[in-house]
DNA sequence: AATAGTGTCAACCGCCCCAGC
DNA sequence: AGCTGGGGCGGTTGACACTAT
């Protein structure tokens, strides 16, 4: 049984709009204001429109110093860094570009930004591989160009791993930075990530691959400190380096959570296991930041880690994030499914944290 | 010129949150 | 405390435009 639905379906027009109808929204509404119902407006107005169409209609298009298309490079880094950073939340990208909508955004990215993005990948990869090679692509063969598609298929996994560096540079006390806090592999896992290091990847900077060769007594005493079993479901608030405390339920977790946003860097990892993803989904993952990657665990039992790293971080650095505060401020709702907000990213692209990740982004 | 394929984007859908009762 | 309804949001759809064959 789903909700009643906010308007008289039958009765509502529903397409694109027509001059006259924009006019008449227009009108009444700078005269007016949205009177705080969206719901009552076009029957105010002698709309046969659902309030919410309205509410669309002005917030996209009929409100002032609205801007469409063309998009700047610097907003194009801006919206990457954020997407980055905290996911497909799209009405916060978009409070931080002015004249820009959540519509527009969203579209733009997923319409173009993305193929930009993975294109500029793939073609540096590309670039790479012929540069190590010596050879020209039109001189390869069939069994070589196989090897490329398949250092292709692994570039996703490097940015999973670019991904897992920027997250970590940014926060030196992220769960990355945190060996404790890593959980024991499985004999599974373990195979996985001496695959990837065949094909490449480099130890010393993935934390999957760290994480192996780590004392297994880390991992028991991630357990420990959890008060339960490995693998079991954890959730931690870390407060300081190397101490974590146990949430124990999902509730004390989201509370958490919603308390810090827009004050605290609250970030949340959703492990799952990387083993059973193919290259599409660990490319969904990061270009649709389905926000779940890492570590293999059953998954009745995901692990939430928590970050409350704020606390360390020094007051310059926290100065340089009254805009997401600010932001948060306003919007409360629940962050609970996505990555946290990593807010001096902004900061940071212009510093070389971002050129890292822009190794393969790079939209310029 | 006709058709198929692809890209773009406005608009809708349905879910979640939260204030008010 | 529980329910209801509006606002807000992200995901998706479908119409239209453009390009390739």
């Amino acid at each position: 049984m789903g909700r009643a639905p906010c308007c008289e379906k039958a009765n509502v027009k529903k397409g694109p709009w027509s001059p006259e109808e924009d006019a008449k929204l227009k009108a009444y509404i700078e005269e007016n204001g949205t009177g705080n119902n969206w719901i009552a407006l076009p029957q105010k107005i002698g709309l046969k429109r659902c309030g919410k169409s309205c509410r669309l209609r002005w917030l996209n298009y009929l409100r002032p110093n609205i801007k469409h298309g063309g998009f700047t490079e610097e907003e194009d880094n801006i919206i990457c860094s954020l997407y980055i950073s905290i996911g497909s939340r799209w009405s916060i990208i978009a409070a931080q570009l002015p004249g820009r909508t959540d519509n527009d955004i969203k579209n733009y990215w997923n319409t173009r930004l993305k193929k930009k993005l993975l294109g500029k990948r793939k073609q540096t990869q590309m670039n790479r591989l012929l540069l190590a090679s010596g050879q020209d692509l039109k001189e390869s063969n069939g069994l070589e160009e196989n090897s490329l598609l398949q250092n292709l298929s692994n570039s996703a996994l490097e940015r999973l791993q670019l991904h897992m560096q920027l997250q970590t540079q940014q926060n030196p006390l992220s769960f990355y930075n945190n060996p404790s806090l890593w959980p024991k592999l499985t004999p599974l896992q373990q195979k996985m990530i001496q695959t990837l290091q065949a094909n490449g990847l480099n130890q010393n900077q993935s934390p999957l691959y760290a994480s192996i060769n780590s004392n297994e007594n880390q991992a028991h005493e991630l357990g420990q400190k959890s008060g339960i079993n490995e693998f079991a479901s954890t959730n931690f608030k870390v407060n300081e380096v190397g101490k974590s405390t146990p949430i124990d339920d999902f509730d004390n977790k989201k509370n958490v959570v919603d308390k810090n946003v827009g004050q605290e860097n609250t970030r949340e990892l959703h492990i799952q296991g990387v083993q059973d993803f193919t290259q599409l989904e660990i490319d969904d993952m990061i270009l649709n930041n389905k926000g779940s990657i890492g570590l293999n665990l059953p998954s009745e039992n995901q692990q939430i880690v928590e970050f409350d790293c704020f606390n360390e971080i020094d007051d310059g650095s926290r100065d340089n994030l009254g805009w997401w505060s600010n932001d948060f401020d306003t919007n409360t709702t629940s962050s609970s499914n996505s990555w946290g907000s990593s807010s001096n990213i902004l900061q940071n692209s212009h510093e070389g944290i971002y050129q890292d990740y822009a190794l393969g982004y790079n939209l310029q």
